[in-house]
This record gives structure tokens, sequence and C-alpha cells, in this order.
DNA sequence: TTGTAGGCGTTATCAG
DNA sequence: CTGATAACGCCTACAA
């Protein structure tokens, strides 16, 4: 492998003149440019990215935190993020996060100063000892989907969205709405619903009860979706309408409910979140959510604070959009 | 940010000793052991990954050269992966592939010695500047699901993988049945089917004729699927079954079929290939591979090539499974 | 505009 | 076992 030496001997110049070439310096005259060029196409020459990385300080990598529950959401995502990332000449390091303890190793390693130049996390809560360190070394990383105090974020208006699918089920006709939410913090589920502040406040408008035990609050899986909605048929009066926080969630919700004998959207309707690919494939009715946009918009917002180290976190919320499909009708007179 | 030296001061020995406790030689004496962790652990010493991977010449990555079409089936070869890499102490670059030229850029850039140890392409044909080069730099490389001459490999055996879809037809007593395949090479049309060995030794040895135009070549997506069954319809004999290179594609027969107004299966049966969580839900009938088993050997393929730099290519094939779920049946009399 | 020298934080090779 | 010291390949002042 030859080295910056070598093509600076071969081209007659010294390494400076080469080093200022590779980074597009205007600091060389045309000639000997050329001659460079020329010396380093010869040679076959590709610059050590290691060797940069350790002299500059500047990985051009950034390190993407993926917890598996994503599942067909991801690679939309990911999609989102290469586009901008490319474009800025960064690579992408990706750990993923299975459990808890997964995702306080991964932000545990993800500040190792040096390995990376900068962090986004998906649908992730940071740890407190992590931030802190963030600060402390002002380490930039922007959250996606998920928002805390002081570090930029990027992510879908979860209330928004739960008033919109609660509107659309309430101008229905549905009276007995019920929740499928999940924990702000997936590895926590004392923690609070991402829509049961919105789903509340609809329901208010819309002159609705929010009756014991219509808020359920579980993970993202189908299986959880179809344990909840079993809960919810348990219920005196069981609701005939459900707002879920994932595609997944209500995959299960209309699954048990099927199961049960019930009738999609017959008996109950069930309205998803995020239009994955299953949600269309299976005509369920949701709230599309613009993904690709959100992982270009997050890389972006993290390119630029890794560009202007002095900038402020910013936060950037996108609307989801109502979808309706075949999960959704009237309730039954 | 401390450094070794900081470390090697506040401990009171040389760096070499803090080398060494961070790297677990037995060199070093348990006494000065203790003085140098407790020393890392009061600073908050961290050790700088990249000056480490630039001395030792050794970064500790993988790079995964990913294509966007795997869909559904990404994320358990991503977990199967991380599986193996996790306890090695290495982690993922991932670069994301969409077209040709991305994946010739890919392959172009992943050889950039120093970026990482080795790297490993799912579902993609290397080309042949690639595998040159990989060659003259004894850059490792593990190719799965595909498989190319002197390179190491993994994946699934197709054609046993169709011998087993067409025997299966044929046992339920089909005649008329046809191949939608997909190119060895996603990105060139006119490299060979990947099943179609097997699909015509199956066709052969149960006295079956492999009619003009039975043998459709697409991409693995589902409109490929609709688009292929479209053409299978309009023969003058058309097929009673369908083998199909993926899920997606046989979501897609199934969907065409259905709008033409053939019921499935009652007119026509349909198996899929990976068993992805599409065919789940939807319960097509599928060939199940062991994605996450797949992943995960061939991260240990290419961990014990980068151990081993001597080691010859490896080559793994591992069986797919039938699994029989609502889309076949026996041809109507 | 260009070349030279110093430094980035570790590892690895030596003597001791 | 331990401590200097020389790489590692490139970037970046600084001097010319």
């Amino acid at each position: 492998m030859p080295t910056i030496d070598d093509v600076a001997r071969a081209a007659g110049v010294g390494i400076g003149t080469v080093s200022r070439v590779l980074n597009d310096s205007p600091l060389v005259s045309a000639a000997l440019r050329q001659r460079v060029l020329a010396a380093i196409e010869r040679l076959g020459y590709r610059p050590n990215p290691v060797a940069r990385a350790f002299a500059s300080r500047r990985t051009h990598i950034i390190e993407l935190l993926v917890p598996l529950f994503l599942g067909p959401i991801f690679l939309p995502v990911l999609q989102g993020i290469e586009d901008a990332v490319a474009e800025a000449d960064y690579t992408l390091l990706v750990r993923t996060v299975e459990d808890r303890e997964d995702r306080d190793r991964a932000f545990e390693r993800c500040c190792a100063r040096g390995r990376s130049d900068g962090a986004l996390a998906l649908w992730l809560v940071p740890p407190a000892a992590a931030v802190e360190r963030f600060a402390a070394e002002s380490f930039p990383i922007v959250l996606l989907n998920v928002s805390h105090p002081g570090l930029s974020s990027v992510g879908v208006d979860h209330d928004a969205s739960a008033r919109a699918a609660v509107k659309y089920c309430a101008g229905l006709g549905h009276e007995r709405i019920a929740l499928v939410d999940r924990p702000v913090d997936t590895f926590d589920p004392a923690s609070p619903g991402i829509c049961e502040i919105g789903y509340r406040e609809a329901m208010s408008s819309a002159n609705l009860d929010v009756r014991d035990g219509y808020e359920q609050k579980v993970d993202l899986s189908q299986t959880a979706g179809s344990a909840a909605l079993g809960r919810l048929l348990n219920l005196a009066e069981p609701p005939t309408a459900v707002v879920a926080a994932s595609d997944a969630q209500a995959i299960g919700v209309v699954q048990a409910a099927r199961g049960r004998g019930w009738r999609v959207p017959a008996d109950i309707s069930v309205v998803g979140y995020s239009d994955s690919d299953y949600a269309q494939f299976l005509g369920i009715s949701t709230i599309a959510v613009p993904l690709r946009e959100l992982g270009r918009e997050a890389a972006e917002v993290l390119l630029s604070a890794i560009a202007q180290p002095a900038l402020m976190p910013q936060t950037v919320f996108r609307p989801g959009q109502l979808v309706p499909r075949k999960t959704c009708a009237p309730p039954r007179a």
C-alpha cells in the first residue's frame, strides 16, 4: 500500500502538497495538482481513512443506535439517513439494541470520542449518565422520534397523531374509543405513553369518556397488541374502536379480534401507526409517518451540529397523516 | 480527554504497562495492573479507538454491504451478524446499496484498507475489479447468499429449495408448475436464475414439462411478482402452481391472481421463499430460511478469516425448509 | 504557492 | 516483568 510519501516522491512534491490536493485545498497550483493526481492514479494510492481520522480528529463516521423492535420501519428510516449522509461523505456505524442493557451499553460506548463524530439514536431514550457525558464532551447527538431536554430531536408529533386518530373514529360515530399506547421509554414500562395526552385531549374535546382500562400501555409488538385487545374485550363495556401506537400492535389487535369472532371493521375499528409495508399489505387504516424524510432530517441536523459545534439543540416535529383503509367503519347500530 | 500518558503518570508507570493492561497482556504484575486500573478509573480514561486502530492496524470494524431490496429479511440477518460480532468486540459499518452504481461504489470503497478489517456482502455479487483487489490486498470478505469462486460464502442452497418447492407442488398433483426466479446478480438481468437448475431438475424427475414461458426471471419485488404472473396467465396453458424466489414475489403473485379473479389456492397455488414476517402474516406457503443463523455464520466465517489470514475460503450451505400454509392446494380437477 | 517538521494516541520492539 | 522509544500515515502550522 503506497503512502502519502510515495505519492509525494513520485510526483516530485512535498507531502503537504499531496495532502492539500487530497483535501481540495485551493492553495495548490493547477500544474502541481495535475502531477499529484497523476501520481495518485499511477500508484493506485488510497489515503488511509484511519490515519486521516487520527490526524484530523474527524472520523467521518456517524453512529446509529437502532432498536430491533423497529421492524419494517427501520429500512425507510435508514434510507433517509443514507440520503443525507452520502452527500456529506460520511459513513454509518450501526449498533443494534435488543434490550435495556444493550441500550445502556450502546450509549455508553457510543460516546467514545474518536470512534465517531456524532450519533443518531432511533426511538431510544438515552440514560441520564450518557446525556451528561454528551454535554461534558459536547458530543453531537440527535434523537429520532423521542425528545429529551437539551438534546436535538426530530420526530413525529405523537399527540397530534393520536388526536387525528381519535377524531377520525369519533367522526365515524364511535364513542367507546380505546388507546393501545406504548411507553415513551420502551424499556421503562412505567414511563408515560407517547400518545396519552393527545388521546385524552381528543376524547375530551369530542365529549367522550375515557373509561377505566381504556388506556393500555404495552410494547410495540403484535403480540402485545393482541394481549391488550384481550384485556379490552374483557371490560364490561368493551371499545368499538382502538387507536394503536404501531402498525404491529394494530395487526395484533385485528388478529385477536378475529380470533374472538369479532369482525373488523364491522364489529370493531382499528387504527395503526406508521404506515409500514405491513399496514399497506393488510389494509390497516393507519397514520402515515414520513419515515424516510424523518431519517434524512435527523441526519441533516446531526451533520450540521457536527459542522458547527456551537449550534443550539434543534427540534423538528413533523405531522403524521391519516390513511383510511379497511379497518375502520362506523360502529354497529 | 485524558490520554494514555496521563494514566501512566497518574499510576507512576510507563505507557507500555498501561497499554499492556489495556490489552489484557499477561505480562503485568498484579500490583501494577491494580494501580493502572485504579488510575484509569480515577481519570475516567477511555482509550481512543482511532489511535488504537492506527497503531495496531486493526479497526475492529466490519463492513456490511446491504441492498435495500432485502426488505423484511434484513433485520433477522443483521441480528445474526450482531450476535457473532458482539462477542468478538467488533462494530458494524453499514453501506446501503440501492442500485448497481451504489453497489460498485460500495465495493470500491469497502476495500479502503484501514477503514475496516473485513466485509460482509449480503445478496450481492461483487464486481470483478473488486474481487481482484480483495485478492491482491488479501482483504477478507464473505458473501452471504451468493457465491463466487475464490471467496468465502455462506448461503442457502437455492436449487435444493426449488426442488423442494416443485416436489411439494407436484406431490399435490400439479403438473403445470411455473417458476418466478431472480437473477443471481440482481443488477444483471441476464445472469442465470438462482433456482433454475433446481427447478429443471425437479420438473424432470417428476416427469413434468417445462413449458415455454414457464421460467420468469424478475427482481425480488412484489410488483415484479405481479407482472410475472400476468405474463404467466396470458400463456395458452397457464400454470396451476407458481414457485417464487422471494416472499415479496409470492405476495405479488397472489395479489395479481386475485386481481384477475383467480382464487388462491383453489385456482392457483403459490410458494414463496424466505419465510419473512409478511409470509407469516399473510399465510403464504414458503421455504423457511434460517436468516439469523445465516447472518451469524457469515460473520463467524469472516471473523475467523480476519483472525487467521492464511485460511482458505470457506463455503457453507444451509438447507431451507418448506412451510406449508394457505397458498397451496391440489389443482382443480 | 510550496516544502518541512511536529504532533495526533497507541502499539510494539527493544533493551534492561 | 517494565520502561523508553520508534513507528503508524496524515494534517497543519510555519517558514521559505
